[in-house]
DNA sequence: CGGTTCTTTGGAACGTGTTCTAATTCGTCG
DNA sequence: CGACGAATTAGAACACGTTCCAAAGAACCG
Protein backbone atom coordinates (compact mmCIF):
# COMPACT_ATOMS: atom_id res chain seq x y z
CA UNK A 1 0.00 0.00 0.00
CA UNK A 2 0.98 3.60 0.13
CA UNK A 3 0.41 6.76 2.47
CA UNK A 4 -2.03 8.40 0.76
CA UNK A 5 -3.28 6.92 -2.64
CA UNK A 6 -6.65 9.02 -3.26
CA UNK A 7 -9.10 6.39 -4.74
CA UNK A 8 -11.36 4.06 -3.41
CA UNK A 9 -10.83 3.78 -0.18
CA UNK A 10 -11.69 6.78 1.14
CA UNK A 11 -15.16 6.74 -1.18
CA UNK A 12 -15.70 3.00 -1.02
CA UNK A 13 -16.49 3.60 2.57
CA UNK A 14 -20.01 5.43 2.91
CA UNK A 15 -19.30 9.22 4.30
CA UNK A 16 -16.14 10.48 4.57
CA UNK A 17 -14.70 10.88 1.39
CA UNK A 18 -12.29 13.09 2.26
CA UNK A 19 -9.19 11.33 4.52
CA UNK A 20 -5.66 10.62 4.10
CA UNK A 21 -4.84 13.15 1.34
CA UNK A 22 -2.41 15.28 1.07
CA UNK A 23 -3.34 19.21 0.97
CA UNK A 24 -2.32 18.97 -2.95
CA UNK A 25 -4.72 16.37 -3.22
CA UNK A 26 -7.34 18.04 -1.55
CA UNK A 27 -7.08 20.67 -3.44
CA UNK A 28 -7.31 18.58 -6.96
CA UNK A 29 -10.21 16.93 -5.31
CA UNK A 30 -12.25 20.35 -4.48
CA UNK A 31 -11.78 21.45 -7.96
CA UNK A 32 -13.04 18.46 -9.54
CA UNK A 33 -16.01 19.04 -7.17
CA UNK A 34 -15.98 22.67 -8.28
CA UNK A 35 -16.34 22.22 -11.77
CA UNK A 36 -18.80 19.58 -12.03
CA UNK A 37 -21.08 21.92 -9.61
CA UNK A 38 -20.33 24.77 -11.91
CA UNK A 39 -21.57 23.12 -15.31
CA UNK A 40 -24.10 21.34 -13.43
CA UNK A 41 -25.29 24.78 -12.42
CA UNK A 42 -25.06 26.18 -16.16
CA UNK A 43 -26.85 23.16 -17.52
CA UNK A 44 -28.07 20.45 -15.49
CA UNK A 45 -26.50 17.02 -15.42
CA UNK A 46 -25.88 16.05 -18.96
CA UNK A 47 -23.86 19.57 -19.40
CA UNK A 48 -21.61 17.73 -16.73
CA UNK A 49 -19.08 16.48 -19.53
CA UNK A 50 -16.46 14.69 -17.66
CA UNK A 51 -13.95 15.72 -20.50
CA UNK A 52 -14.84 19.34 -19.52
CA UNK A 53 -14.90 18.69 -15.90
CA UNK A 54 -11.19 17.74 -15.97
CA UNK A 55 -10.00 20.45 -18.40
CA UNK A 56 -11.90 22.95 -15.98
CA UNK A 57 -10.36 21.27 -12.78
CA UNK A 58 -6.52 20.77 -15.03
CA UNK A 59 -6.68 17.46 -13.99
CA UNK A 60 -6.60 13.94 -16.44
CA UNK A 61 -9.39 12.34 -17.23
CA UNK A 62 -7.90 8.96 -15.33
CA UNK A 63 -7.20 11.55 -12.60
CA UNK A 64 -10.49 12.04 -11.87
CA UNK A 65 -11.34 8.35 -11.83
CA UNK A 66 -8.48 8.25 -9.48
CA UNK A 67 -11.16 10.08 -7.26
CA UNK A 68 -14.57 9.45 -7.99
CA UNK A 69 -16.01 6.22 -9.10
CA UNK A 70 -17.40 8.33 -11.90
CA UNK A 71 -19.93 11.21 -13.11
CA UNK A 72 -22.59 10.14 -10.07
CA UNK A 73 -20.31 10.02 -7.67
CA UNK A 74 -19.19 13.44 -8.00
CA UNK A 75 -22.06 14.53 -8.13
CA UNK A 76 -22.95 12.61 -4.93
CA UNK A 77 -20.32 14.22 -2.91
CA UNK A 78 -21.73 17.06 -3.83
CA UNK A 79 -25.03 16.08 -2.56
CA UNK A 80 -23.05 15.58 0.52
CA UNK A 81 -21.74 18.57 0.80
CA UNK A 82 -25.08 20.25 0.62
CA UNK A 83 -26.78 18.22 3.29
CA UNK A 84 -23.68 19.23 5.43
CA UNK A 85 -24.66 23.08 4.47
CA UNK A 86 -27.97 22.25 5.14
CA UNK A 87 -27.15 20.74 8.90
CA UNK A 88 -25.24 23.34 9.76
CA UNK A 89 -27.99 25.44 9.21
CA UNK A 90 -30.48 23.84 10.99
CA UNK A 91 -28.28 23.73 14.00
CA UNK A 92 -27.96 27.44 13.77
CA UNK A 93 -30.85 28.32 12.94
CA UNK A 94 -33.74 25.68 14.48
CA UNK A 95 -36.44 24.79 12.45
CA UNK A 96 -39.37 27.14 14.28
CA UNK A 97 -42.88 26.13 14.86
CA UNK A 98 -45.01 24.76 17.22
CA UNK A 99 -46.27 21.20 16.63
CA UNK A 100 -44.43 18.44 14.92
CA UNK A 101 -46.29 18.86 12.00
CA UNK A 102 -45.49 22.48 11.12
CA UNK A 103 -41.55 21.97 12.23
CA UNK A 104 -41.49 18.77 10.05
CA UNK A 105 -43.29 20.78 7.17
CA UNK A 106 -40.31 23.98 7.72
CA UNK A 107 -37.80 20.89 7.74
CA UNK A 108 -38.62 20.15 4.13
CA UNK A 109 -39.45 23.31 3.13
CA UNK A 110 -35.67 24.80 3.82
CA UNK A 111 -34.62 21.47 2.36
CA UNK A 112 -36.15 21.64 -1.00
CA UNK A 113 -35.19 25.10 -0.75
CA UNK A 114 -31.54 24.33 -1.25
CA UNK A 115 -32.19 21.77 -4.12
CA UNK A 116 -34.53 24.40 -5.67
CA UNK A 117 -32.03 27.61 -5.09
CA UNK A 118 -30.17 26.17 -8.48
CA UNK A 119 -32.81 24.54 -10.17
CA UNK A 120 -30.20 22.80 -12.57
CA UNK A 121 -27.70 22.00 -10.24
CA UNK A 122 -30.68 20.68 -7.49
CA UNK A 123 -32.00 18.27 -10.96
CA UNK A 124 -28.52 17.17 -11.31
CA UNK A 125 -28.06 15.71 -7.86
CA UNK A 126 -31.41 14.07 -7.74
CA UNK A 127 -30.60 12.47 -10.36
CA UNK A 128 -27.24 11.57 -9.34
CA UNK A 129 -29.04 9.99 -6.32
CA UNK A 130 -32.06 8.22 -8.04
CA UNK A 131 -30.07 6.29 -11.33
CA UNK A 132 -27.33 5.18 -8.80
CA UNK A 133 -25.39 2.23 -9.02
CA UNK A 134 -24.55 -0.53 -7.27
CA UNK A 135 -21.34 0.81 -5.88
CA UNK A 136 -22.88 4.25 -4.70
CA UNK A 137 -25.73 2.17 -2.68
CA UNK A 138 -24.20 2.95 0.58
CA UNK A 139 -23.65 6.51 -0.04
CA UNK A 140 -27.23 6.32 -0.86
CA UNK A 141 -27.71 4.96 2.10
CA UNK A 142 -25.66 7.28 4.65
CA UNK A 143 -27.02 10.29 2.63
CA UNK A 144 -30.91 9.01 4.09
CA UNK A 145 -29.67 8.69 7.48
CA UNK A 146 -28.04 11.98 7.57
CA UNK A 147 -31.54 13.19 6.33
CA UNK A 148 -33.63 11.23 8.80
CA UNK A 149 -31.92 12.58 11.77
CA UNK A 150 -32.34 16.03 10.40
CA UNK A 151 -35.87 15.31 10.19
CA UNK A 152 -36.14 13.73 13.60
CA UNK A 153 -34.89 16.37 15.18
CA UNK A 154 -36.96 18.69 13.99
CA UNK A 155 -40.02 16.47 15.16
CA UNK A 156 -38.53 15.91 18.53
CA UNK A 157 -37.84 19.72 18.62
CA UNK A 158 -34.20 19.52 19.74
CA UNK A 159 -30.82 20.97 17.60
CA UNK A 160 -28.94 18.11 16.00
CA UNK A 161 -25.25 18.84 16.20
CA UNK A 162 -23.69 18.42 12.55
CA UNK A 163 -20.01 16.86 14.07
CA UNK A 164 -21.86 14.07 15.44
CA UNK A 165 -21.53 10.38 13.85
CA UNK A 166 -24.65 9.78 11.86
CA UNK A 167 -24.23 6.20 13.49
CA UNK A 168 -24.77 7.30 17.05
CA UNK A 169 -28.44 8.84 15.24
CA UNK A 170 -31.00 6.28 17.35
CA UNK A 171 -34.76 7.14 16.63
CA UNK A 172 -37.36 5.08 18.20
CA UNK A 173 -38.97 2.96 15.86
CA UNK A 174 -42.26 4.63 15.75
CA UNK A 175 -39.97 8.03 14.38
CA UNK A 176 -38.49 5.72 11.92
CA UNK A 177 -41.40 4.82 10.07
CA UNK A 178 -42.19 7.91 9.99
CA UNK A 179 -39.17 9.65 8.82
CA UNK A 180 -38.71 6.82 6.18
CA UNK A 181 -41.95 6.99 4.94
CA UNK A 182 -41.72 10.91 4.66
CA UNK A 183 -38.22 11.15 3.16
CA UNK A 184 -39.70 8.43 0.61
CA UNK A 185 -42.48 11.13 -0.33
CA UNK A 186 -39.91 13.75 -0.63
CA UNK A 187 -37.50 11.86 -2.87
CA UNK A 188 -40.48 10.82 -4.81
CA UNK A 189 -41.89 14.17 -5.48
CA UNK A 190 -38.59 15.30 -6.04
CA UNK A 191 -37.90 13.02 -9.03
CA UNK A 192 -40.88 13.68 -10.50
CA UNK A 193 -40.13 17.64 -10.32
CA UNK A 194 -36.83 16.33 -12.16
CA UNK A 195 -38.57 14.53 -14.48
CA UNK A 196 -41.29 16.79 -15.14
CA UNK A 197 -40.05 20.35 -14.17
CA UNK A 198 -42.11 22.51 -12.32
CA UNK A 199 -40.08 24.23 -10.14
CA UNK A 200 -42.31 25.68 -7.38
CA UNK A 201 -40.80 25.41 -3.87
CA UNK A 202 -44.34 26.20 -2.40
CA UNK A 203 -45.86 23.46 -4.73
CA UNK A 204 -43.57 20.97 -3.18
CA UNK A 205 -43.66 22.20 0.47
CA UNK A 206 -47.51 21.77 0.34
CA UNK A 207 -47.38 18.31 -0.55
CA UNK A 208 -45.13 17.31 1.90
CA UNK A 209 -47.14 19.21 4.27
CA UNK A 210 -50.12 17.13 2.97
CA UNK A 211 -47.94 14.21 3.40
CA UNK A 212 -47.05 15.07 7.04
CA UNK A 213 -50.20 16.06 8.07
CA UNK A 214 -51.56 12.83 7.33
CA UNK A 215 -48.90 10.96 9.05
CA UNK A 216 -48.63 13.17 12.30
CA UNK A 217 -52.58 14.26 12.51
CA UNK A 218 -52.69 17.45 13.65
CA UNK A 219 -54.53 20.31 12.49
CA UNK A 220 -54.00 21.52 8.58
CA UNK A 221 -51.45 23.15 6.85
CA UNK A 222 -49.68 24.43 10.32
CA UNK A 223 -46.61 25.98 8.28
CA UNK A 224 -46.17 28.87 6.18
CA UNK A 225 -43.37 30.35 4.30
CA UNK B 1 -48.76 13.59 -43.66
CA UNK B 2 -49.47 9.87 -43.99
CA UNK B 3 -51.81 7.19 -43.38
CA UNK B 4 -49.73 5.17 -40.44
CA UNK B 5 -46.10 6.54 -40.20
CA UNK B 6 -45.17 4.78 -36.95
CA UNK B 7 -43.21 7.06 -35.42
CA UNK B 8 -43.89 10.01 -32.70
CA UNK B 9 -47.43 11.15 -33.25
CA UNK B 10 -48.62 7.49 -30.94
CA UNK B 11 -45.98 7.91 -28.22
CA UNK B 12 -45.94 11.91 -28.13
CA UNK B 13 -49.18 11.80 -26.53
CA UNK B 14 -49.24 9.75 -23.17
CA UNK B 15 -50.88 6.40 -22.98
CA UNK B 16 -52.44 4.69 -26.39
CA UNK B 17 -48.94 4.29 -28.46
CA UNK B 18 -50.62 1.73 -30.58
CA UNK B 19 -52.94 3.48 -32.83
CA UNK B 20 -52.77 3.84 -36.60
CA UNK B 21 -50.89 1.56 -37.33
CA UNK B 22 -50.82 -1.38 -39.47
CA UNK B 23 -50.50 -4.77 -39.03
CA UNK B 24 -47.21 -5.76 -39.87
CA UNK B 25 -46.28 -2.73 -37.81
CA UNK B 26 -47.64 -3.96 -34.96
CA UNK B 27 -46.04 -6.87 -35.33
CA UNK B 28 -42.76 -5.18 -35.34
CA UNK B 29 -43.47 -2.83 -32.01
CA UNK B 30 -44.17 -6.46 -30.31
CA UNK B 31 -41.22 -7.78 -31.64
CA UNK B 32 -39.37 -5.05 -30.14
CA UNK B 33 -40.71 -5.12 -26.74
CA UNK B 34 -40.60 -8.67 -26.65
CA UNK B 35 -37.01 -8.67 -27.48
CA UNK B 36 -36.14 -6.06 -24.96
CA UNK B 37 -38.14 -7.62 -22.17
CA UNK B 38 -36.22 -10.68 -22.72
CA UNK B 39 -32.78 -9.23 -22.61
CA UNK B 40 -33.92 -7.28 -19.60
CA UNK B 41 -35.43 -10.33 -17.63
CA UNK B 42 -31.51 -12.14 -17.84
CA UNK B 43 -29.30 -8.55 -17.60
CA UNK B 44 -31.39 -6.24 -16.39
CA UNK B 45 -31.57 -2.75 -17.97
CA UNK B 46 -27.99 -2.99 -18.92
CA UNK B 47 -28.05 -5.58 -20.79
CA UNK B 48 -30.68 -4.15 -22.81
CA UNK B 49 -28.15 -2.94 -25.85
CA UNK B 50 -30.20 -1.49 -28.39
CA UNK B 51 -27.72 -3.15 -31.12
CA UNK B 52 -29.40 -6.44 -29.62
CA UNK B 53 -32.75 -5.83 -29.59
CA UNK B 54 -32.83 -4.48 -33.31
CA UNK B 55 -31.26 -7.93 -34.02
CA UNK B 56 -33.59 -9.74 -32.00
CA UNK B 57 -36.12 -8.34 -33.31
CA UNK B 58 -35.01 -8.45 -37.14
CA UNK B 59 -35.67 -4.86 -37.59
CA UNK B 60 -32.78 -1.96 -38.28
CA UNK B 61 -31.35 0.15 -35.89
CA UNK B 62 -32.88 3.22 -37.13
CA UNK B 63 -35.98 1.37 -37.05
CA UNK B 64 -36.36 0.67 -33.90
CA UNK B 65 -35.60 4.95 -32.92
CA UNK B 66 -38.95 5.37 -35.20
CA UNK B 67 -41.06 3.67 -32.80
CA UNK B 68 -39.68 4.67 -29.76
CA UNK B 69 -37.49 7.46 -28.27
CA UNK B 70 -34.96 5.66 -27.11
CA UNK B 71 -34.22 3.05 -24.56
CA UNK B 72 -35.91 4.08 -21.79
CA UNK B 73 -39.09 4.36 -23.79
CA UNK B 74 -39.27 0.66 -25.03
CA UNK B 75 -39.02 -0.34 -21.12
CA UNK B 76 -41.62 2.57 -20.03
CA UNK B 77 -43.84 0.94 -22.98
CA UNK B 78 -43.38 -2.88 -21.25
CA UNK B 79 -43.81 -1.28 -17.76
CA UNK B 80 -47.72 0.12 -18.92
CA UNK B 81 -48.48 -2.86 -20.29
CA UNK B 82 -47.39 -4.45 -16.90
CA UNK B 83 -49.82 -1.80 -15.46
CA UNK B 84 -52.56 -3.08 -17.71
CA UNK B 85 -52.13 -7.11 -17.10
CA UNK B 86 -52.25 -5.46 -13.07
CA UNK B 87 -55.69 -3.87 -14.05
CA UNK B 88 -56.66 -6.99 -15.28
CA UNK B 89 -55.52 -9.54 -12.76
CA UNK B 90 -57.52 -6.70 -9.69
CA UNK B 91 -60.70 -6.44 -12.11
CA UNK B 92 -61.19 -10.38 -12.37
CA UNK B 93 -60.04 -10.77 -8.58
CA UNK B 94 -60.63 -7.97 -6.08
CA UNK B 95 -58.37 -7.22 -3.59
CA UNK B 96 -59.26 -8.91 -0.49
CA UNK B 97 -59.43 -7.54 3.32
CA UNK B 98 -61.32 -5.85 5.60
CA UNK B 99 -60.02 -2.52 5.78
CA UNK B 100 -58.82 0.14 3.66
CA UNK B 101 -55.61 -0.48 5.29
CA UNK B 102 -55.54 -4.10 4.63
CA UNK B 103 -56.92 -3.37 0.94
CA UNK B 104 -54.29 -0.99 0.13
CA UNK B 105 -51.52 -3.12 1.75
CA UNK B 106 -52.49 -6.35 -0.45
CA UNK B 107 -52.47 -3.68 -3.70
CA UNK B 108 -49.12 -2.86 -3.24
CA UNK B 109 -48.28 -6.87 -2.22
CA UNK B 110 -49.69 -7.64 -5.53
CA UNK B 111 -48.48 -4.80 -7.64
CA UNK B 112 -45.08 -5.39 -5.75
CA UNK B 113 -44.99 -8.87 -6.53
CA UNK B 114 -45.77 -8.39 -9.99
CA UNK B 115 -42.64 -6.20 -10.48
CA UNK B 116 -40.10 -8.79 -8.28
CA UNK B 117 -41.55 -11.87 -10.18
CA UNK B 118 -38.44 -11.14 -11.99
CA UNK B 119 -35.92 -8.87 -10.36
CA UNK B 120 -34.01 -8.09 -13.32
CA UNK B 121 -37.15 -7.22 -15.49
CA UNK B 122 -38.51 -5.30 -12.78
CA UNK B 123 -35.14 -3.49 -11.78
CA UNK B 124 -35.03 -2.49 -15.15
CA UNK B 125 -38.02 -0.74 -15.96
CA UNK B 126 -38.16 1.03 -12.56
CA UNK B 127 -34.78 2.32 -13.44
CA UNK B 128 -36.36 3.48 -16.89
CA UNK B 129 -38.91 5.32 -14.90
CA UNK B 130 -37.11 7.12 -12.60
CA UNK B 131 -33.97 8.07 -15.18
CA UNK B 132 -37.01 9.24 -17.29
CA UNK B 133 -36.45 12.65 -19.92
CA UNK B 134 -38.75 15.70 -20.06
CA UNK B 135 -40.24 13.72 -23.13
CA UNK B 136 -41.35 10.61 -20.91
CA UNK B 137 -42.73 12.77 -18.51
CA UNK B 138 -46.67 12.37 -19.85
CA UNK B 139 -46.01 9.04 -20.13
CA UNK B 140 -44.87 8.44 -16.34
CA UNK B 141 -47.61 10.84 -15.22
CA UNK B 142 -49.90 8.67 -17.45
CA UNK B 143 -48.97 5.60 -15.16
CA UNK B 144 -48.50 7.24 -12.01
CA UNK B 145 -52.60 8.02 -12.69
CA UNK B 146 -53.73 4.16 -13.58
CA UNK B 147 -51.54 3.60 -10.53
CA UNK B 148 -53.33 5.98 -8.55
CA UNK B 149 -56.74 4.25 -10.00
CA UNK B 150 -55.64 1.47 -8.96
CA UNK B 151 -55.32 1.93 -5.52
CA UNK B 152 -58.14 4.04 -4.72
CA UNK B 153 -59.96 1.45 -6.33
CA UNK B 154 -58.86 -0.48 -3.41
CA UNK B 155 -59.26 2.02 -0.47
CA UNK B 156 -63.01 2.20 -1.98
CA UNK B 157 -63.18 -1.69 -2.09
CA UNK B 158 -64.50 -1.18 -5.51
CA UNK B 159 -63.67 -3.01 -9.07
CA UNK B 160 -61.99 -0.52 -11.46
CA UNK B 161 -62.79 -1.53 -15.13
CA UNK B 162 -59.42 -1.93 -16.97
CA UNK B 163 -61.21 -0.21 -20.19
CA UNK B 164 -62.57 2.60 -18.74
CA UNK B 165 -60.01 5.72 -19.55
CA UNK B 166 -58.03 6.83 -16.89
CA UNK B 167 -59.13 10.62 -18.03
CA UNK B 168 -62.81 9.46 -16.18
CA UNK B 169 -60.87 8.76 -13.17
CA UNK B 170 -62.52 11.14 -10.35
CA UNK B 171 -61.09 11.09 -7.12
CA UNK B 172 -61.73 12.80 -4.17
CA UNK B 173 -58.77 15.59 -2.55
CA UNK B 174 -58.44 13.26 0.37
CA UNK B 175 -58.08 10.08 -1.50
CA UNK B 176 -56.03 11.96 -4.21
CA UNK B 177 -53.59 12.97 -1.10
CA UNK B 178 -53.42 9.55 -0.06
CA UNK B 179 -52.67 8.03 -3.08
CA UNK B 180 -50.11 10.26 -3.98
CA UNK B 181 -48.11 9.60 -0.84
CA UNK B 182 -48.67 6.35 -0.47
CA UNK B 183 -47.52 5.59 -4.72
CA UNK B 184 -44.55 8.31 -3.77
CA UNK B 185 -43.69 5.88 -0.55
CA UNK B 186 -43.40 3.10 -3.03
CA UNK B 187 -41.54 3.92 -5.58
CA UNK B 188 -39.06 5.34 -3.38
CA UNK B 189 -39.07 1.96 -1.49
CA UNK B 190 -38.61 0.15 -5.02
CA UNK B 191 -35.76 2.58 -5.92
CA UNK B 192 -34.42 1.82 -2.89
CA UNK B 193 -34.07 -1.64 -3.44
CA UNK B 194 -33.45 -1.10 -6.85
CA UNK B 195 -30.56 0.29 -5.73
CA UNK B 196 -29.46 -1.93 -3.16
CA UNK B 197 -31.05 -5.26 -4.22
CA UNK B 198 -32.74 -6.57 -1.29
CA UNK B 199 -35.16 -8.78 -3.22
CA UNK B 200 -37.49 -9.23 -0.43
CA UNK B 201 -41.61 -8.96 -1.49
CA UNK B 202 -42.31 -9.61 2.44
CA UNK B 203 -40.27 -6.36 3.23
CA UNK B 204 -41.74 -4.26 0.88
CA UNK B 205 -45.35 -5.32 1.30
CA UNK B 206 -44.28 -4.17 5.24
CA UNK B 207 -42.99 -1.24 4.66
CA UNK B 208 -45.94 -0.14 2.56
CA UNK B 209 -48.43 -1.68 4.94
CA UNK B 210 -46.29 0.08 7.58
CA UNK B 211 -46.96 3.97 5.49
CA UNK B 212 -50.41 2.91 4.92
CA UNK B 213 -51.44 2.36 8.26
CA UNK B 214 -49.56 5.56 9.44
CA UNK B 215 -52.00 7.22 6.68
CA UNK B 216 -54.99 5.80 7.31
CA UNK B 217 -54.76 4.74 10.70
CA UNK B 218 -56.34 1.47 12.15
CA UNK B 219 -55.07 -1.37 14.06
CA UNK B 220 -51.25 -2.51 12.64
CA UNK B 221 -50.68 -5.49 10.31
CA UNK B 222 -53.70 -5.67 8.81
CA UNK B 223 -52.61 -7.73 6.01
CA UNK B 224 -50.91 -11.13 5.07
CA UNK B 225 -50.71 -12.96 2.24
C1' DC C 1 22.35 11.50 -4.75
C1' DG C 2 20.30 7.22 -7.18
C1' DG C 3 16.67 4.17 -7.04
C1' DT C 4 12.02 2.83 -6.12
C1' DT C 5 7.26 3.49 -5.96
C1' DC C 6 3.23 6.10 -6.45
C1' DT C 7 0.71 9.72 -8.85
C1' DT C 8 -0.36 12.34 -12.68
C1' DT C 9 -0.55 13.22 -17.45
C1' DG C 10 -2.00 13.15 -22.31
C1' DG C 11 -4.18 10.70 -25.28
C1' DA C 12 -5.80 6.61 -27.51
C1' DA C 13 -9.33 3.19 -27.33
C1' DC C 14 -13.75 0.95 -26.30
C1' DG C 15 -18.88 0.39 -25.55
C1' DT C 16 -23.19 1.89 -26.14
C1' DG C 17 -27.05 5.22 -26.88
C1' DT C 18 -28.37 8.07 -30.56
C1' DT C 19 -28.30 10.26 -35.16
C1' DC C 20 -27.61 10.37 -40.05
C1' DT C 21 -27.51 8.77 -44.94
C1' DA C 22 -27.95 6.42 -49.18
C1' DA C 23 -30.00 2.63 -51.09
C1' DT C 24 -33.85 -0.53 -51.15
C1' DT C 25 -38.43 -2.24 -50.43
C1' DC C 26 -43.37 -1.66 -49.90
C1' DG C 27 -47.91 0.11 -50.54
C1' DT C 28 -50.95 2.82 -52.85
C1' DC C 29 -52.78 5.63 -56.53
C1' DG C 30 -53.24 6.97 -61.20
C1' DC D 1 -48.23 -1.68 -64.98
C1' DG D 2 -45.46 2.52 -63.60
C1' DA D 3 -44.49 6.11 -60.45
C1' DC D 4 -44.30 8.36 -56.24
C1' DG D 5 -43.88 8.73 -51.31
C1' DA D 6 -43.35 6.51 -47.01
C1' DA D 7 -41.05 2.86 -44.38
C1' DT D 8 -37.17 0.00 -43.79
C1' DT D 9 -32.44 -1.41 -44.03
C1' DA D 10 -27.42 -1.63 -43.36
C1' DG D 11 -24.09 0.59 -41.74
C1' DA D 12 -21.31 4.64 -40.88
C1' DA D 13 -20.80 8.36 -37.71
C1' DC D 14 -21.02 10.92 -33.40
C1' DA D 15 -21.08 11.82 -28.24
C1' DC D 16 -19.84 10.74 -23.96
C1' DG D 17 -18.82 7.69 -19.97
C1' DT D 18 -15.25 4.75 -18.96
C1' DT D 19 -10.85 2.12 -19.33
C1' DC D 20 -6.15 1.58 -20.58
C1' DC D 21 -1.32 2.71 -21.37
C1' DA D 22 3.22 4.53 -21.71
C1' DA D 23 5.80 8.40 -20.32
C1' DA D 24 6.80 12.18 -17.16
C1' DG D 25 6.77 14.01 -12.53
C1' DA D 26 6.86 13.76 -7.35
C1' DA D 27 7.77 11.92 -2.98
C1' DC D 28 10.21 9.02 -0.20
C1' DC D 29 14.16 5.81 1.36
C1' DG D 30 18.54 4.40 1.92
Amino acid sequence: MSRSLPLDPSLAAGEPPVAKLVASQLRRMRRIVDAAVELAEQGGFDAVRLRDVAERSDVALGTLYKYFRGKEDILLFAFNEGLRRLEQGLFERRVAGATPLARATEFFRRATRGLLQNPQLGGALIRAMSGGDRETAVQIAGSNRRIARMLVGALRDEPVDPDTPVEAFAPTESESEIADALIGVWFATLIGWVIGNEPDLDTITRKMNVAARLMLGGDRDAADG
